[in-house]
RNA sequence: GCUCCCGUCGUCCAGUGGUCAGGAUCUCCGCCUUUCAAGCGGAAGGGAUCGGUUCGAUUCCGAUCGGGAGCACCA
């Protein structure tokens, strides 16, 4: 049983779509679970619509998902070149192979005609659908004209194929008409360019949102008439937008780029979007090699799902926690953009390291690290007003004094020395914890909200710490 | 209209011809506590409807209802 060789065929005409991710990921998945190929196609027929900085994008937005193909743009392979319409020729010579064993056929009906023709049909029966008409179906070739390339479809009979996530289907091929295979111009139709692509790139499966299951039946029959070999088909059912409406810009973030830019780790993308009509059992989280282990077509459900923005924040947290899933040197490297682009540009990957741990459990996003991170890296923590307000009054300048004048004593900085010296402190001035905390709290950090004040003295360290209380107690005389 | 597909807590998913129908998320409550989280404990919340098969259906079958996809010289 030779490897399977799979696909992944976006159309470059915007960002790459949470919903294609998903389509990437389980094409990925099993190529990678198989020890197969994973090929990266650009299908950009649609010359309306397609640009180069959105094939960019989707091929930064793939890298930065981690998923790798074998064969595609940058990376080239065997079966190139992966760019539809960089292989125009191929389409030309399929198109002729199938007119000339009787397949298919020129037509030189216009569009104009054709749509007068669904105009009039329309005026007569508003319900009713049109079909080509098979005007053309046996006429005589006119080479200098204009035509496109027809396929002659049948009317009779049906198309059953397995479907690896649904089963057997069967479709009745009394709805077929003559469709396009190549426009006048000599470009494609995406049924067409798809299987002459994934016939000659010899794909083995074809997986993909459900919202394509209705070009299958005619894809089988070009296969046919190819004389291919049909691969297997897996259709994923599709996410949709919590209305249930289409899943699009209108609800919100949709592209890959804008979760990375919202700070989220990529595994926890591609674990949100596995989990989502997948499962394996009852575990909900997953890392990299897991996902790669469990993926199974059968283990796929067949109903469209809602997208839930709040689950996803939930697992990209839980991402972000674990250690195992976002080892400490990585969650670094990745929060120092986010850093950067707060005004902390020259902050040390190290000194992150650090100090991530006092935020490993809050933080749910990249973006919210470096926010929580912020206080450690600049000369002065940036006062939250309110905050300032409410705890910097008069009557706690003293016991910052206090507190400071009782911490600057302890001889080793450790989080354990300095909570020993504050309860000794405590136990002598007749203060508690609670007296103080909050106003050291906004002296260290700005803020009302933070981590425990032992660990932000400890990474704050002595200097910065006991200076930031004495300035605390000036802004609270002030006050 | 026609063709195809789908239907378990609000949401994402398990599971089962006899179960207290399970997990996650969300919401609410409690514990912990120097704040905020995290953690721990608890609560709430579900098999669309109607038939049939069966001793017994959420599970098998059918219908209905509801939802989705498509019916292009878009992909």
């Amino acid at each position: 049983m030779s490897k399977p060789r799979l696909r992944f065929a976006p159309s470059p005409t915007g960002y790459l779509h949470i919903g294609g991710v998903r389509t990437a990921l389980f094409n990925w998945l099993w190529a990678r679970k198989t020890g197969g190929t994973f090929v990266l196609r650009i299908e950009d027929t649609d010359q309306e619509r397609s640009t180069d900085e959105s094939r960019q994008i989707i091929l930064d937005s793939m890298k930065w998902l981690g998923l790798d193909w074998d064969e595609g743009p940058g990376v080239g392979g065997p079966y190139g070149p992966y760019t539809q319409m960089e292989r125009l020729s191929l389409y030309k010579e399929f198109a002729e192979r199938l007119i000339a064993s009787g397949h298919a056929y020129r037509c030189y009906c216009t569009k104009e005609e054709l749509d007068a023709q669904r105009q009039a049909l329309k005026q007569k029966d508003p319900k009713a659908q049109f079909k080509y008409p098979g005007t053309c179906r046996d006429r005589k070739d006119e080479p200098d004209r204009k035509y496109v390339v027809r396929f002659k479809a049948p009317t009779t009979g049906s198309i059953t194929y397995v479907d690896k996530v649904f089963g057997e289907v069967t479709t009745p091929n009394v709805e077929n008409q003559d469709f396009v295979l190549l426009r006048s111009d000599g470009v494609p139709l995406y049924n067409f360019g798809a299987v002459v692509d994934d016939v000659t790139m010899e794909i083995t499966l074809v997986a993909r949102g459900r919202d394509h299951m209705i070009n299958t039946p005619p894809q089988i029959l070009i296969y046919q008439a190819l004389g291919a070999k049909v691969p297997e088909f897996a259709h994923l059912p599709m996410m949709l937008a919590p209305n249930g409406e289409k899943l699009s810009k209108r609800h919100g973030a949709v592209s890959v780029t804008e979760y990375r830019d919202k700070g989220y780790a990529p595994m926890a993308v591609l674990n949100y979007l596995a989990r989502f009509g997948w499962s394996h059992g009852d575990q909900e989280i997953f890392s990299r090699e897991e996902l790669i282990q469990a993926f199974s077509w059968d283990a796929c459900g067949r109903g469209d799902g809602k997208f839930d923005e709040k689950k996803f924040l939930a697992i990209n947290h839980e991402h972000l926690k674990t250690e195992r899933l976002m080892p400490t040197s990585e969650y670094a490297e990745r929060v120092l953009p986010f850093l950067a682009a707060r005004g902390l540009p020259d902050v040390k990957k190290e000194a992150v390291e650090r100090a991530l741990y006092t935020i490993r459990e809050r933080a749910r996003t990249f973006v919210e690290a470096a926010d929580m991170l912020d206080y450690f890296f600049r000369a002065e923590p940036v006062m939250d007003e309110k905050a300032k307000a409410k705890f910097l009054v008069k009557d706690a300048a003293p016991r910052l004094r206090g507190f400071r004048d009782a911490l600057a004593e302890v001889s080793e900085w450790t989080e354990a020395a300095l909570e020993a010296r504050a309860n000794a402190y405590f136990e002598q001035s007749g203060l508690q914890m609670k007296d103080v905390a909050q106003p050291a709290r906004v002296a260290l950090t700005g803020r009302s909200a933070s981590p425990g004040l032992f660990q932000v003295l400890y990474v704050l360290g002595r200097e910065a710490s006991l200076a930031r209380l004495s300035r605390g107690a000036e802004i609270a005389d002030a006050s």
